[in-house]
DNA sequence: TGTACATCAGTGAACGCGCGTTCACTGATGTAC
DNA sequence: TGTACATCAGTGAACGCGCGTTCACTGATGTAC
């Protein structure tokens, strides 16, 4: 029966979610090096063996909230720049919600920043599943550049210097679907998402301690600066109001 | 005796060179979390329990090896600048050659700046002691936005937003050792601190693969991108030379 | 220079713990006729 | 609608492993007189 095959699989589905959950909920505790099924398991009153059902290993895990935290920083940056574009912002508007977002959502879910731009996890190898969440930042990036140069609104870079590009010639997975943009404009978000990830790692990991009191007011410092190197305007009104 | 006195003492210190090599070794196939005293005692042909002899538990041990490591790869940039000095370059042309440095050195000993850099290692509180070592590149940083400015080379920052300082009014630590610098010139070494290790950092943990071919030029483009932000000039001929 | 004593380096067994994964099983839920 | 069968969820014991740390010990090296 259909709707009795939907309750079984709607149980199924809860359950998945709700292994992640907790599975989150240790990371923030142990790192994703120290997640242990067993653990999950207890805190779950399951057998250990019971979660094989659900995942085909540790690894299998692994990915799926590695997928998951792709896809969350990845929703919370698209709909950040939707709701600045909905508010009347141009593409430097757009661009500093996104980036705001981003840093947000990683205060808010720090182990599970980590878990996708730390330190690698030794002995795990990421699947192909996950490069396609993996692009939704930097194809969110690269459009707001694109956006700008449709618009008229790109300057110069800053510190450009003169060169062959310096990108794969032929982006592979998720990113070729910008590939329509010129390679200068595709570098150009790369930066910008180079200082993004690259600022708030460190301040995630600790090194701000003792040293940067104005953290919000830094960051946007760092983005308006990252900006201007990249040609991106942004306006004073974008960055006040936050 | 003294000379005996001096090779006992000499075996003990070269053990613990040895001991460390060892963890060192292992730290790049288990990563921090996963390093393992039984398994470099294992290695030494050595009883576990001897280690506890050349430090007082497995923290103490990733402690001394966190403090080399920063020691390790801000002597670097610091023989890197002193070199460049030399040579004749200004401010932008040591500091550059500082950048690429640390950047060669993270390249040479991926999981050494991942320990220092890197996600934090759960239940691990990093001790005062790694303070100072911590601070030789940042201080290095702004040092070389200093005598930039001395020899009036700085340029206004090219993004910087009205606002009071954003550095912390009274650095603790080493970093109080340039506190007689403005808070203006030490924002702006910071700035391209973060820019150097957020960059290192990214292409270290993999985030490049299949999107940066040319790496070198992209680290060269985004350091000259921060350099520029920061009002540090950099001519080509800092960048060419390398 | 020789001797009694204190310090130090290193051993090996043990404690108590946690881990990932497999396997044969029971009972419940769903399916085909 | 009822029944026989297949699938699925979950259990609990077990395998084989590794870990950090402690402790009583032996033998070598250094020190004081």
């Amino acid at each position: 029966m259909d709707t009795a095959r939907t309750v079984r699989a709607r149980a199924r589905a809860q359950l998945v979610e709700l292994i992640k959950d907790t599975a989150r909920r240790h990371l923030a505790e142990s790192g994703a090096t120290g997640l242990s099924l067993r653990a999950v398991a207890r805190d779950l009153d399951m057998a250990s063996s019971a979660l094989y059902r659900y995942f085909a290993n540790r690894d299998d895990l692994l990915t799926a909230l590695i997928v998951d935290a792709y896809d969350a920083v990845g929703r919370t940056a698209e709909e950040a720049a939707a709701a600045a574009a909905a508010a009347g912002r141009g593409p430097g508007g757009r661009w500093l919600a996104a980036c705001r977002a981003v840093r947000r959502w990683a205060l808010d879910h720090p182990q599970e920043f980590a878990l996708v731009y730390g330190s690698p996890v030794p002995g795990y190898r990421a699947p192909q599943t996950t490069v396609g969440p993996a692009a939704r930042i930097p194809l969110l990036l690269v459009e707001a550049v694109r956006d700008a140069a449709a618009a008229g609104e790109l300057a110069e870079p800053a510190g450009r210097l003169p060169g062959a590009p310096l990108v794969e010639p032929g982006l592979p997975g998720a990113l070729a679907l910008s590939a329509d943009a010129p390679p200068d404009l595709i570098e150009r978000g790369i930066t910008v998402w180079v200082a993004l990830i690259g600022t708030i790692t460190f301040e995630l990991f600790g090194h701000f301690e003792n040293v940067v009191a104005d953290r919000d007011g830094f960051f946007d410092a760092a983005m308006a600066l990252a900006a201007a190197g990249a040609g991106l305007r942004v306006a004073v009104d974008d960055v006040d109001g936050a």
